[in-house]
RNA sequence: GGGCGGAUACCCAAGUGGUCAACGGGAGCAGACUGUAAAUCUGUUGGCUAAGCCUGCGGAGGUUCAAAUCCUUCUCCGCCCA
């Protein structure tokens, strides 16, 4: 592959985790990164300018809800996924894949593809290899997934075997169907908790040959040891120099896990959804902020955090408010929950840099206050940056624009 | 003063002789959530020395093998008539 567009920055010599750099046609993203979850063009409650307030440098959307509503055409017509949703950074989508497993009593496979029954009015859908690519294409997503089949739990050997091979010949498909340079077709590895699977899957897949290659059918409700076993064997057979994507994994242990196996990228919906359900992550653990013992807890939701939900609301409040069902405990609480991932993943990046990570693989807490202390630092720069810009402008600009300016933001 | 209707668990409310510690909803309490059919879902909510026992459907008394349910009476609430 003589364009590859990851560069590997630092391996680390006690783990496989690794630090790198992935270009996409909207910017270049770090590694091991952090995706929150935007299925229908939209991290639930928050803004574009939220996200990008608390770090996130890309997100992902669903090819088959966007193809339901609004519709993949309406998307193109708006310009592309970017511009309909106001999102400047990188965007992945996912092929529809995971529909397949989740919305199970709803479809049918063939090797063709899959039909599905839409659970928004009962209408029947058509999705195959191509067709997801051509919908994906028409999103204009700058990192596309390969249409799969996410084998349910339990499944046998041999329904793992053939679903992996099926997957492999849509692979190819997807891969003959893709045409738009501007966005990388990533491959998806399958085979279920069967490590011979898993090894005839990479290869194969390799062999087909993507610009980063994912690990799917993981956590679909399988005992924690065999992902963890799964993951740890697998990712390792993954080639060194493309970027490594578990997808929909998992809780922060889960990350920290995974990096240490060599994954690069992640994306899950928890950090979203359990905070809309009222389950934070913190770097004292999981708070349930609708628990009785929060009601006169007048202390940040999580001391060592620098959120804006952590630096301006105490847990009494961030408790009324979910009690309450307010729509702002929805939000604030959703921007901490993924601060808390971001950060973390900064922390990681940080100590693989520093080769500490091995040894602070076990403290989700210090390394998330470690990607906070970067994060201060960051801010720290590009404000004083800024005000040294600012200066410079002062200079050589009359008072009279300079308090034009003024009376400009003082209005807004 | 008379007539009629009502009083059920934290709230609303069903039940009108045994299968009722009592349907359902709300609220409370707790738990779950992993490429989002999810601001969703599940469990639980009289007490206890807990596969059993005790208390309990406004209070008191009665009928019955058996009462939230039938009878008497009292209290309170609503409506109507004087």
């Amino acid at each position: 592959m003589t364009d590859n567009k990851f560069t590997l920055i630092h391996t680390d010599s006690q783990t496989q985790a690794r630090i790198g750099k992935l270009r996409t046609a909207h910017g270049v993203i770090n590694t091991p990164i952090f995706m929150p979850v935007g299925t229908r063009a939209t991290v639930k409650t928050c803004t574009p300018h939220d996200l990008v307030e608390i770090g996130t440098e890309i997100i992902l959307g669903n090819t088959y809800h966007l193809y339901l509503r609004p519709g993949h055409r309406i998307v193109e017509q708006a310009g592309g996924l970017h511009k309909f949703m106001a999102w400047k950074k990188p965007v992945l989508t996912d092929s529809g894949g995971f529909q397949v497993f989740s919305l199970g009593p709803l479809r049918t496979i063939t090797e063709d593809g899959v039909e599905f029954r839409s659970e928004i009015d009962g209408s029947k859908h058509f999705i195959s290899p191509e067709r997801s690519i051509e919908i994906q294409n028409a999103l204009g997503a700058d990192i596309i997934m390969a249409f799969d089949e996410c084998p349910p739990l339990p499944s046998d050997y041999d329904y793992l075997k053939q679903s992996m091979e099926m997957t492999l010949r849509w692979a190819e498909r997807c891969k003959q169907a893709h045409r738009n340079p501007n966005q990388q077709l990533f491959g998806i590895v399958q085979g279920g908790m069967e490590k011979s699977l898993r090894k005839i899957s990479v290869e194969k897949t390799v062999e087909i040959g993507f610009p980063g290659y994912a690990i799917g059918g993981l956590s679909v409700g399988e005992e924690k040891p065999l992902m963890y076993e799964t993951l740890a064997y697998t990712a390792p057979l993954l080639p060194k120099d493309s970027p490594h994507y578990l997808m929909g994994v998992g809780t922060p242990e889960d990350l920290v896990y995974g990096i240490s196996c060599g994954v690069d990228m992640f994306d899950c919906v928890m950090p979203t959804r359990n905070a809309r359900n009222g389950s934070l992550f913190t770097t004292l653990g999981t708070v349930k902020i609708r628990n009785a013992k929060y009601k006169a807890d007048f202390t940040p939701l999580d001391p060592n955090c620098i959120c804006h939900t952590c630096q301006n609301f105490t847990r009494a409040y961030l408790r009324h408010l979910h009690v309450e069902n307010e729509i702002l405990a929805h939000r604030l609480l959703t921007l901490h929950n993924l601060h808390f991932y971001l950060s973390l993943m900064r922390g990681v990046r940080q100590a693989i840099l520093e080769g500490t990570f091995a040894r602070l693989k076990e403290d989700i807490g210090g390394l998330m206050q470690r990607g906070q202390r970067s994060e201060q630092i960051e801010t720290e720069s590009a404000k004083s940056k800024a005000a040294k810009k600012d200066s410079r402008n002062k200079q050589h600009k009359s008072s009279t624009g300079s308090s034009n300016r003024k009376r400009r933001r003082a209005a807004t």
